[in-house]
DNA sequence: ACCTGAACACCGTTCAAGT
DNA sequence: ACCTGAACACCGTTCAAGT
């Protein structure tokens, strides 16, 4: 049976969760395919065009309520994005490549734009406050799953309880920045 | 005369400053002092070592005033924080690495939470405050390094006159969170 | 159209042996 | 104490040649 596109993405996934990001290679993927490095070629550009295949596939359970109020939707949206990516190992460095690569392909990062963007803020107001948001969620869960593997290794000390509390109050602070309430 | 330390530091910001962060290899830099790879590992542990040496260095000209009002204080460390960052090409690469790695070693990032934990939040909120406030900084400056790469190699258009602005505004969006003007 | 075989130009790290 | 030489186990990518 012939390779595909699909299959690549699927043995990445499952060696990303596996193995981790570290050893997610073109030639550890072509072995566990049983072809050879070369065939790889064929059906991807390069790894960077394969990570931002699977930093989409990474963020697709994610819907953006798009009609939500612009405080509640982003709060959800937030908290969506960090589920989806603590889904898969080395998640968020796969996206955070991807962000930087690629950000138009993230359509959840651009939505959360849009949300702030309903909202009283300017547009430029919404881009900049947008961008703050995801440097912010991919930061903070880049270092969780970071932690999280060094922790695994033996080389830190586990921690990590309250990672969710922490992530909101992030969250809940830039939200307040952007959005102050009327009173 | 014998290798040392210091040589193999400055070696390696010469290689990042002159071809970037994904140039800078054990044995390119090797090759720059005249030795052979294995050298390198009488001075220095191994490569994640050399790269928190090399954070502390990029970060070293920030001074922190530790007597500032909160508010000022961390708007002005950030700004400084940010131009150490702009002045060696792929720093925040290095720095955010090493922020994972040893936190405890990058003084100035340190010192964000004492000017926070110095106003009226609590310990716990000035801490998570601070992880906001360095995820965002170094997410904010790996993407303005990692475009102006891309854009240098033709890989993507120009742009970023307005970084500088952005970036304050992320950082002034955050302390409005934090610190809600009494009013 | 799709893949193999083989090559090119690299990596980080270790360690016996030399001086 | 400090370094060389050499090895081990890897990388990403290209491309003629095969089917």
């Amino acid at each position: 049976m012939a390779l595909s596109r699909e299959q690549i993405v699927e043995a990445a996934l499952s060696i990303l969760n596996s193995y981790g990001f570290a050893d997610l290679s073109m030639r550890r993927l072509a072995k566990e395919l049983e072809v050879q490095p070369g065939a790889l070629y064929w059906h991807v550009k390069n790894k960077q065009d394969l990570l931002t295949v699977l930093a989409e596939r990474i963020l697709a359970p994610v819907s953006v309520d798009s009609a939500a109020d612009a405080r509640a939707g982003v709060r959800q949206a937030a908290q969506d994005i960090r589920a989806a990516l603590l889904a898969v190992r080395g998640a968020a460095d796969v996206v955070s490549l991807a962000q930087v690569l690629r950000p138009e392909l993230l359509l959840p990062l651009r939505e959360l734009e849009a949300l702030l963007a309903a909202g009283p803020l300017t547009v430029q107001q919404a881009r900049w406050g947008a961008r703050t948001l995801i440097h912010y969620i991919l930061g903070a869960v880049a270092e969780e799953q970071t932690h999280a593997e060094l922790a695994g290794a033996g080389l830190l000390p586990p921690g990590g309880q309250d990672d969710a509390e922490a992530f909101l109050f992030g969250v809940d602070t830039l939200l307040a920045g952007l959005l102050p309430e009327a009173r």
